[in-house]
DNA sequence: GAGTAAGTTGACCCAGGGGTCAAGAAACTG
DNA sequence: CAGTTTCTTGACCCCTGGGTCAACTTACTC
């Protein structure tokens, strides 16, 4: 590979990890060739297609957040304690990440890697399932099925409310918990609900443009 | 008006309600035309936008199904039953109709009728909750916002999976029930899971094309 | 410092969706 | 039935995004 090409490989990485950290990974590929500087010509010519740009720029650091969440978790004492952190810490990282969102989300099958590392974080959430499970900590008809579909909806949301009320999310994830774990008690709820102004700005952005 | 136009107009409304609740209110207008079995200017012509087009053919439907809900829901004698009753009715609403699915989550803030039915939706919905608050059957911290955000999120899951596992999103809203109401004992839960496979279809559709 | 291989560029193609409008067709009206 | 008004049509424009490729430039090699 000649250096030029090195070079300019290197801007569109730097190109396609700023943009796809700000607004995901289905941004427009001549957008990160235009932030990159370099012709969009150059970028199908060096990564050929997105989903090759997105293993080679997203994947690995996804796979180290996402691994690390469930690394963490699973080194709780409490079963039921290290769910529940697992279960924030996730949608932490695709509220402030938009890029693992869509890795979460399994929104590019066609990234191979990528898809790898949806696997393995899906395992991981079946081991801290059927821990908290064993350990008497959340309902028994819990599956991680239904954690996946959690994550999905949470992903869309914390993107819709990035810009107007970037933790409203974190509601939703404190009912999830109190539906499944079984103890009873309610903790209390992290921050305010949106304020009644924000929602049609919420709501669209959550059904409209992703 | 004349009576061609007049028959047009109702051509289209006929293709703009079959296509709406087929694949909610952003269809392309073009396809809509083309269904009345008629040009795409004609559609211009009579309704101008997609707005007035909503406003026309959807706004009075929805606006019924979503008032009979509430209105059941507050003829219960109990109100945490009647607030569970009104959760998972205007998700079925939902489900079952995507263009309900768009009116409840304000996909279309220029289309007035419609936003005016949203306005009554969330009204009903705050009395709704505020009944159940002080029967003491739900969380006091629980209000009208977080319950228009879960509609929003779970809009969006039941359309994805609709073609794949049509009660998925059955569960979720147990969760949200079971994290929302006060007394300790989880119901069980409707429906199994969607099965693994089903999973990343799923996630795409949720993330993907809406 | 040529010659050659490698890489870059931007004009060009496509599809899809929104929207407009001059010309022609159709329905009323007297 | 002729004249007038209303309506319809489809070709046309815009835009965004994906993708290709011949002609040009640049870097490496001897």
């Amino acid at each position: 590979m000649r250096a030029d090409a090195q070079r300019n490989a290197e801007k569109l990485r730097a190109a396609a990890a700023e943009l796809f950290q700000e607004r995901g990974l289905k941004v427009p590929l001549k957008e990160i060739a235009r932030r990159a500087g370099v012709s969009h010509g150059t970028l199908y010519n060096l990564f050929g297609t997105r989903e090759a740009l997105i293993d080679d720029v997203v994947a690995g650091l996804a796979a180290d957040r996402l691994g690390a969440a469930a690394e963490h978790a699973l080194s709780f004492e409490d079963a039921g304690k290290g769910f529940a952190y697992y279960v924030q810490r996730v949608c932490e990282l695709q509220a402030t990440d938009p890029a693992v969102a869509d890795v979460v989300s399994g929104r590019f099958p066609a990234a191979e890697c990528l898809m790898a590392i949806c696997g393995q974080a899906q395992d991981a959430a079946t081991r801290i399932i059927e821990r908290a499970r064993l350990a008497g900590a959340i309902r028994p008809d819990f599956t991680g099925e239904d954690l996946l579909l959690f994550f999905g909806t949470s992903a869309l949301l914390a993107r819709a409310v990035a810009d107007t009320a970037p933790d409203a999310w974190r509601r939703q994830v404190a009912f999830l918990l109190d539906g499944v774990r079984t103890e009873a008690a309610h903790g209390p709820l992290p921050f305010a609900p949106p304020a009644p102004q924000q929602i049609p700005d919420v709501m669209s952005r959550l059904a409209g443009t992703p």
